[in-house]
DNA sequence: CCTTGACCTTCCCATAGTGGGAAGGTGTAG
DNA sequence: CTACACCTTCCCACTATGGGAAGGTCAAGG
C-alpha cells in the first residue's frame, strides 16, 4: 500500500511516516518501480506501536529504544518497564510544574476583581513577585 | 549595567536577553560606546516582570501581551484577567492530557511483572491498543 | 491518445525557545 | 604589554510537525 493509505490506516500523517524513516525510527520503506513508498502489514504494525507509544507520550527516542526492545527476543520485560517508570516519572515532575503555576495564577485571578490596571493584583505579582526564591523552574 | 551583570541579577541569561531584544520582546538595549548594551533599573524591572510571566507558563506571545497592559495606563484588569484565565485552561488541558497517559501507562507498569519480554503488558498494549478509538491526542 | 485530478516525490521554510560555540573586539588588572 | 573576562554578531542544534513549491505518476473518462 502507498503512503496516503498507510496514514490513514494508523493515523500517522504521511509527513510524519516520510520523517520517522528520515530520522532512521523506521526502516527505509520499500519502493515501486516508480519510486513510490510501499507498506505491507508488517509496516503498518510497526507504525501501530509507534503512534501508541506517542500516544503514551514517550519521545520519539524512547519510542526507539521500545521498538528495539520489541524487536529483541532477548530483551526482558524489566527493561521496558524501567523505560515506563522514568517516564511517568518525567510526566508526574511536569504534572506538578504545570499544577504549582497553575495555582499561583488561579490565586491571583480569584484575587482580581477586573477593576483598574492599577490595582490588577496580576500585574502586581508579575512587577513584584520574589522571582529569585521559590522559582517554578 | 552590561548585560552579564544583568542576567545574573534577574536570573535571565544573557542568550535569552539578546533574543528578547532580537524579537522584539523588549525595546532595543542602549550601548555604551564600545557597543556594549547597558542596562539601568527600568530595564531590569521589565526583566524580573518577564521572568515571572515566563514562570507562571505564559508563552513569549503573551508576555508581549502582558508587558502591553502594564504599560498602558488605559488598560483594566479585566483584559489580564481573561488572559490569565485563557491561560490556565491551556494548562489544565495539559495536565488532562498528561494525567491521562500516566493513569494509562501507570496501569500498564502494574500489570508488568518483569518476566520474559514476550509477555511483557507494556508491549503488548503497544502492539495492539485500540488506537483508533480513544486516542489521548 | 490526451487531459484531469489525485496521488506521490524531494526540498526548503517555519514554528518556540533556548543553548553551544566560533571568530573577533573591549576593558581592566597585574 | 599581556592575560583574561567579558562583550559582540552569526550560525547551528534541538523536538516534532506542518505548509507548500516544483515536478513525476497513475487511473479514469472524454
Amino acid at each position: 500500500m502507498r503512503i496516503g493509505e498507510a496514514a490513514e490506516t494508523t493515523g500517522v500523517s504521511s509527513k510524519r511516516i516520510r520523517y520517522y524513516e528520515q530520522i532512521g525510527l523506521i526502516k527505509q520503506a520499500a519502493r515501486t518501480d516508480s519510486g513510490y513508498r510501499d507498506y505491507d502489514a508488517s509496516d503498518i504494525h510497526t507504525l501501530d506501536f509507534i503512534k501508541r507509544a506517542r500516544e503514551l507520550g514517550f519521545s520519539i527516542d524512547e519510542t526507539s529504544t521500545l521498538l528495539e526492545l520489541w524487536g529483541d527476543q532477548n530483551a526482558t520485560s524489566l527493561e521496558v518497564r524501567d523505560l515506563a517508570r522514568s517516564h511517568i516519572e518525567a510526566m508526574r515532575d511536569k504534572i506538578r510544574q504545570l499544577q504549582s503555576m497553575v495555582d499561583t495564577l488561579q490565586q491571583l485571578v480569584s484575587d482580581c476583581d477586573g477593576g483598574s490596571r492599577s490595582e490588577c493584583p496580576i500585574l502586581r505579582d508579575l512587577e513584584h513577585a520574589p522571582a529569585r526564591k521559590g522559582a517554578t523552574r
